[in-house]
RNA sequence: GGGCGGUUAGCUCAGCUGGUUAGAGCGCCUGCCUUACAAGCAGGAUGUCGGGGGUUCGAGUCCCUCACUGCCCACCA
């Protein structure tokens, strides 16, 4: 192979093979040490499972860029990088789609299928379908151990969830009964309150009058739900409330009550602070049954709970009018019939908030239904504090750190007001809950292996619960399951190598679904295991994962919440199609810092696309010359210490573990070389700083400004006047391509974990283009570069900075006299010595980047050079001998406002120089930069005014 | 009703514990096909850092307040 790139990066051409590359030589598989091995630095990680119904979307994908980008550098840095992927059953979502794709076919509904034949298609489904989302990831090139990929309904972490559901109930932490859960009608099924959404609508509020039953008068309820009013038990009034006083234990006729040859219930008034006097009439109808308030009314007052509805949210209510009509009918029918009979006394706009379920859009209903539930507020039978206290505790005391800080706050206030947590849901695809039924005594019996037989009664009936859990539970569990914990108490290669994982990386959307769940769960059945050590594991061991960072929202480019009603949801695929997956992962992370949402502009991705365009480029140029010096006769090879060296070259360019840039500099090496080793070390800080912060942005910042500001713009540039392959062996050329080539393979491994793709590529051609194999299967495996690894020659860069800002000086001069650019100028010099000493020493610099023909360097002694043709700084005075065309009032506005400027910038000065204050209190270094950037300014304000005396009179 | 954030150049955002005269990318203007790259090169313009007050020698940076604007949580019928 030889450097026959193509000139424009095209990213489609190389993605496929790599992703196939890095998954068939598995080479981000991390085997299980064997036990009892301590376990070296590790780095672990869980992604967060997507559901095996889901398709890739824009969080996911920053989701895994950060969790890759961190993954690739640790593993750079020679830490065990272990990231584990996998995908949940999603409950709830994945029984919707099957049944959806049933009623498309055209074929028997899941209740005509019935539970065991429905799970098997879901089997069926998942089988075939999927593996969607995995393949996605598979193409983004994430670096996961494939070989620990799970699913949450695998066997193994299903016997996992089922000896976690035992435990709990044998700790007395599970518990069943009748309480009002957020029913979904459509659904058929039990939410928990985190899968409901609030959203304001406009409603009414109806007010009702219930007559006394003796007659003596009537009190007003107000109430939005009036077809609840069939479920009425009581009228709760507030105690304090002088208007019903006289009401509390009479007895109220309940409008509509009568049922088909019967009378109207009565119902009691009873004295409840609940009643709030200054709410709609201040007496409240209470509905145990069909309302959370109202269910702990009755409970305080002993009331019953009567169900009027069905699963479905119908009426039910026999012998009634109402009897099978659906809710919201009903209630039409019930306000009608209100009117009529005269006790609809009022109706009144009321702006409510309806509870909608998140995953059917169906208006919930609460209802009271027999569910079972985790009490994380319990301590367990046997000793040790609840579920939330070990979830607090383990935050609080800093065993889990969270970023940004502040969610921690978020978190506390949450784990401080948690409910009960209610596990059961009324599905078929899912892990059943292990209880049985017996059917002769009712007992209920939670065993790990199916019972037989009842262990009161004797009973041979037994009904396996119908319920299955919440998808939450199990994927609640993966930080311990995933690395074999079985509840035997044993420690397993695996947890003892692994556990407790580094970090967690996710959205805040699911922290109290998930992360506060792993938390609780984590902390609670792994203490039980104890250390790899035999010591007994402490709260800040068993912990999931020591950090966790959540990452912020993609937004779309106006900062709007991508959604699908809005019709702004980018497919990442898409864009990854159009710019490659290296550009879209870099523009996520050049905008992912801590706490800040990112709004996603093709424009930027189109930017970094770019970027890959110019590392490519930059490549097609070494590759380029490399293939120069091969003709001119130069011989490239490896090194025995796996560095390659270039004729008699100096520079180890390389990799596997030794890297020696430092050591390897002679006499001989070039001013520029040493200097883009000095920024690759100063760089090499930068990145390694903001990566242990969360700070992407910085790093890729780093990174994208040293590649393309530094190393293209400058050192690239100056390479080539070195570069010279008419010579025969020239042993300039000769160092320089080495370090060239040494510092370009340097920064493709800093780039690598940012554009695994593009330097992956580019890393094999240059091996390719040298004729040695590469040291290592990918450049994710050789080591990540080190500050440590290059010179860091303070003198050199300061020397290089006024270079720098002489050619950029010298080159604004030459436009704004309208030199063509082609055309080059004598130059003439004063100033600064440090100036005069960099030029005379390098020359060939100023020659090259500023198209200079000669120059001339004036004497200590001699005056300053004054004039319109002289580019200035505090540090010297550049004249450019041409013959100008200058435009005389351009360039006396150009020179006023320049003045204005430094006039400006001198008040500024004058004002805190001339403050007794500021001397006194500020720090020496402080008052010393100021008074130094003041005489500077001063200096640039005499020589513009020199300047603009010089203009001629017009 | 509680809690958390945001407001800096036309756009998207940096600006770390207050410290010299506020930055980047994109966009915009001007000139260049300079033997890696026009997805490029060189040069340039652009901000009363949301309003007001305060603390300080010194305030995008800290405090108060107002305005606008997101988001999360919450059982007020």
């Amino acid at each position: 192979m030889s450097s026959e790139l193509p000139k424009a990066y095209e990213p489609s051409l190389i993605e496929e093979k790599w992703a196939r590359y890095w998954v068939e030589l598995g080479l981000f598989h991390v085997p299980t040490p064997p036990s009892g091995e301590a376990s070296a630095k590790h780095f672990v990680q869980l992604l967060p499972p997507p559901n095996v119904t889901g398709r890739l979307h824009m969080g996911h994908m920053l989701n895994q860029t950060e969790m890759d980008i961190l993954t690739r550098w640790h593993r750079m840095r020679g830490e065990t990088a272990v990231w584990v992927p996998g995908t949940d059953h999603a409950g709830i979502a994945t029984q919707m789609m099957v049944e959806r794709q049933l009623a498309a076919e055209g074929g028997p509904t899941r209740t005509d299928l019935g539970r065991e034949a429905f799970t098997e298609r879901v089997w069926q489904w998942k089988n075939q379908y999927g593996g969607a989302i995995t393949e996605q990831m598979r193409r983004l090139g994430v670096s996961v151990d494939w070989s620990r990929e799970y699913f949450t309904m695998d066997d193994r972490l299903s016997v996992a969830v089922r000896e976690a559901f035992v435990r709990l109930w044998e700790q007395g932490l599970i518990y069943r009964g009748a309480y009002i859960v957020n029913w979904d009608p459509q659904l058929q099924t039990a939410l928990s309150d985190l899968e409901v959404d609030n959203e304001e609508r406009a409603g009414k509020l109806y007010h009702i009058r219930y007559p006394l039953a003796d007659g003596s008068g009537a009190i007003t309820i107000a109430t939005t739900r009036p077809e609840t009013m069939l479920g009425d038990v009581a009228v709760a009034v507030n105690p304090d409330d002088e208007r019903y006083k006289s009401f509390i234990g009479k007895a109220l006729v309940l409008p509509l009550s009568a049922v088909a040859g019967g009378s109207p219930r009565e119902i009691p008034v009873i004295a409840d602070a609940w009643a709030n006097p200054e709410f709609g009439t201040g007496a409240v109808k209470v509905t145990p049954a069909h309302d959370p308030n109202d269910f702990a009314v009755g409970q305080r007052h002993n009331l019953p709970q009567l169900n009027i509805m069905d699963e479905l949210a119908r009426i039910r209510v026999e012998g009634s009018s109402y009897d099978g009509l659906d809710r919201f009918a009903a209630r039409e029918r019930i306000v009608a019939d209100l009117e009529a009979m005269g006790a609809l006394v009022a109706v009144k706009d009321h702006a409510l908030t309806l509870p909608v379920s998140q995953r059917s859009g169906a208006v919930i209903e609460p209802r009271l239904s027999i569910q079972w539930f985790i009490a994380v507020n319990k301590e367990p039978v046997g000793g040790g504090t609840s579920l939330a206290a070990k979830a607090l505790a383990a935050v609080r005391d800093g065993h889990v750190r969270i970023t940004p800080e502040n969610y921690t706050k978020t978190y506390f206030e949450w784990m401080n007001n948690i409910h009960d947590w209610c596990i059961s849901r009324q599905l078929w695809w899912g892990h059943r809950i292990p209880a049985w039924h017996c059917d002769a005594c009712h007992e209920i019996l939670v065993a790990r292996e199916t019972p037989t037989v009842c262990t009161r009664c004797g009973g041979t009936v037994l009904r396996q619960e119908t319920d299955v859990l919440d998808m939450w539970v199990s994927s609640g569990l993966l930080p311990f399951t995933v690395f074999g914990w079985d509840g035997s108490g044993k420690l397993t290669p695996n947890l003892s190598a692994f556990y407790p994982t580094d970090l967690l990386v996710t959205g805040f959307d699911i922290l109290f679904f998930w992360v506060a769940k792993m938390i609780m769960l984590g902390c609670h059945f792994m203490l039980d295991v104890p250390m790899p050590d035999g010591s007994v594991r402490t709260l800040e061991d068993a912990v999931p994962f020591r950090e966790v960072y959540i990452h912020a929202l993609v937004r779309d480019a106006e900062r709007q919440k991508m959604s699908k009603t809005k019709g702004n949801v980018i497919d990442p695929i898409d864009i990854v199609t159009n710019y490659g997956t290296d550009a879209v992962r870099f523009t996520l992370a050049s905008q992912a810092s801590p706490g800040t949402d990112i709004a996603f502009n093709e424009a930027r991705t189109e930017g970094y696309r770019a970027f890959a365009n110019k590392i490519w480029n930059a490549a097609r140029f070494l590759f380029m010359n490399i293939g120069r010096a091969k003709e001119a006769g130069y011989e490239v090879q490896l090194a025995k210490d796996a560095l390659f060296v270039i004729q008699k070259g100096i520079f180890p360019a390389v990799t596997g573990k030794v890297f020696a840039a430092k050591e390897a500099l002679t006499d001989g090496t070039p001013f520029e070389a040493i200097w883009i080793f000095s920024r690759l070390s100063a760089v090499c800080l930068e990145i390694d700083h903001a990566l242990a912060t969360y700070r992407f942005d910085e790093a890729a910042n780093a990174v994208y400004q040293f590649f393309w500001g530094e190393f293209c713009d400058w050192y690239l540039e100056l390479v080539k006047l070195r570069l010279d392959f008419s010579i025969e062996l020239n042993t300039t050329t000769a160092l320089t391509l080495s370090a060239l080539v040494t510092a370009f393979e340097a920064a493709l491994r800093l780039l690598s974990p940012f554009m695994p793709f593009l330097t992956e590529e580019l890393w094999h051609a240059l091996y390719a283009v040298i004729e040695q194999p590469p040291p290592a299967k990918s450049i994710a495996l050789t080591c990540y570069p080190r500050a440590n690894d290059f010179p860091a020659d303070a003198a050199n860069v300061a020397a290089m900075n006024t270079q720098q800002s002489l050619i950029t000086a010298v080159r604004a001069k030459r436009k704004e006299l309208g030199v063509p650019e082609k055309e080059t100028v004598p130059l003439r010099l004063s100033g600064m010595d440090h100036t005069k000493r960099a030029v005379s020493n390098h020359p060939e610099f100023l020659t090259r980047m500023a198209r200079v023909s000669g120059i001339t360097i004036l004497e200590a002694g001699e005056p300053a050079l004054r004039g319109p043709n002289v580019a200035v700084s505090p540090e010297f005075e550049a004249e450019i001998v041409y013959e100008r065309k200058v435009d005389v009032a351009v360039e006396r506005e150009r020179l006023v406002k320049e003045l204005a400027k430094y006039e400006k910038g001198l008040q500024a000065a004058g004002r805190q120089l001339g403050n007794e204050g500021f001397m006194a209190k500020a720090p020496a270094q402080i008052v010393e930069g100021l008074k130094r950037q003041a005489a500077e300014t001063r200096a640039l304000k005499e020589k513009a005014e020199a300047a603009l005396a010089a203009l001629p009179k017009g």
